[in-house]
DNA sequence: CAAATGATTGTTTGG
DNA sequence: CCAAACAATCATTTG
């Protein structure tokens, strides 16, 4: 199976390694260049058929475990004993390729889809495989010099981010000298260094989760094949594969998967909204309730029933609004929405918009929002309002009393 | 104020 | 939690 579509591509250049990329799974379209595409459905018009899945052979974009084009990562047989054969796979040693992951994986994809896309070239034992000298550990120390990848202070600068664990709450004193200090040592400059504190922002557990990347999606799909192929890789090895063939995949291959996360990003922003919108609404019901309950008390107060207790409740300490919701309205704040496309644009949006809320948002979560203050003001009616508080005041109310019962 | 850019965060799997 | 690499987001600076 995978012989017969896979490819193997040649690098002469480089004896070193070999890069033997399968095509994964035939591409979803032909490179944008070439317009030979045979292939029935060359442009996914849409981003994404609705189709689940595909047969194996047929070319699909997502790489599928299965059909994911065997890639074979060997390195030089002779010191691995690791990667060697034995890994399940077979490891093709003679026929692989030389592929460096820093020339130019683009080229090598795209040469490997135009194979693929010739069905003649296919029928031949295209066996794609990546061999990598680089893999090794020695190599990829080695490596260095022509991959450089921008790694000014090896590992130690990993532990030296800032963990998460670590920063835990230090938002404020964030050195935020100290991360740029890592990333870049060498610019101490302190001409150009605002060194902008940026606390980080702790994350609301409750809050939505963030869609994951294009790349992310890719990496998901990809790495299993790669990793089946090369059982011994490590993450970072499989990680550069995985990027030298992101970077070969066409952009409308890449646009499938965009299209994905920005469907995703699009639920996304509809939860966020929702989310914050429900925080507001929490927000309000509290602040109406600690209204309601400052004016029971007050009521009770005056009829001088038990001031001393009603005077303890927390609710009462602050005059207009208790901590916790200004918190929230703190996280609620409509915040602008800056999103980057494709290159440097910038767009701005309003992050939590009326027309979104009522847009797509879930039923359940509407309910939820049913008497927040944000949406109050235009949904409500004045006596639902008015009869509603009045219902609240009275059970808390009742709640205030028989609390004081209790406690006396 | 909007655009540009730097910095940070958050993904991926597996140990 | 970390690995490598990337994308997305955020925050600050700049024009």
């Amino acid at each position: 199976m995978f012989a017969a579509l896979s490819h193997t591509f040649h690098t002469p250049s480089l004896g070193d390694e070999e890069f033997e990329i399968p095509p994964i799974t035939p591409p979803p379209e032909m490179e944008s260049g070439l317009g030979l595409s045979e292939v029935d459905s060359p442009f996914p018009a849409m981003p994404e058929p609705p189709g689940p899945h595909r047969g194996p052979l047929i070319p699909q974009f997502p790489p599928q475990s299965l059909d994911l084009p065997s890639i074979t990562i060997s390195r030089n047989m002779m010191d691995q004993e690791g990667m060697t054969v034995n890994n399940g796979q077979p490891v093709n040693v003679g026929s692989g390729h030389l592929r460096q992951y820093p020339p130019n994986p683009a080229m090598v994809m795209k040469s490997i889809i135009s194979m693929n896309s010739t069905n003649g070239m296919i029928a031949r034992n295209q066996l794609t495989t990546i061999n990598q000298s680089q893999l090794n550990t020695q190599n990829l120390n080695m490596a260095g010099p022509n991959i450089t990848h921008t790694s000014p202070s090896p590992p130690a600068s990993k532990s030296a981010t800032p963990s998460p664990s670590s920063s835990i709450n230090e938002d404020d004193q964030d050195d935020g000298n100290r991360v740029i200090g890592e990333k870049r040592p060498a610019p101490i400059d302190p001409t150009k260094k605002p060194k902008t504190p940026k606390k980080k922002k702790k994350k609301d557990p409750n809050e939505p989760q963030k869609p994951v990347s294009a790349y992310a999606l890719f990496f998901r799909d990809t790495q299993a094949a790669i990793k089946g192929q090369n059982p011994n890789a490590t993450f970072g090895e499989v990680s550069k594969i995985v990027a030298s063939m992101w970077d070969g995949l066409g952009e409308e291959q890449k646009q499938v998967y965009k299209s994905k996360t920005e469907a995703a990003k699009k639920e996304y922003l509809k939860a966020l909204a929702a989310y914050r919108a429900s925080l507001v609404s929490k927000a309000a019901a509290e602040s109406a309730e600690a209204q309601t309950i400052r004016s029971v008390q007050q009521t009770l107060a005056s009829t001088s029933l038990s001031p001393g207790l009603v005077l303890s409740s927390p609710l009462n300490q602050h005059p207009s609004m208790s901590p916790a919701s200004q918190a929230l309205q703190r996280a609620i704040a409509p915040k602008p929405l800056q999103m980057r496309l494709g290159g440097n644009q910038i767009v701005t949006s309003v992050t939590v918009s009326h027309q979104n809320m009522s847009g797509g948002i879930p039923p359940q979560l509407l309910g939820q929002m049913g008497s927040g203050a944000v949406n109050r003001s235009d949904g409500m009616e004045d006596s639902v309002k008015s009869s509603r508080r009045t219902s609240e005041r009275l059970a808390i109310f009742q709640r205030v009393q028989t609390a004081s019962q209790t406690l006396s």
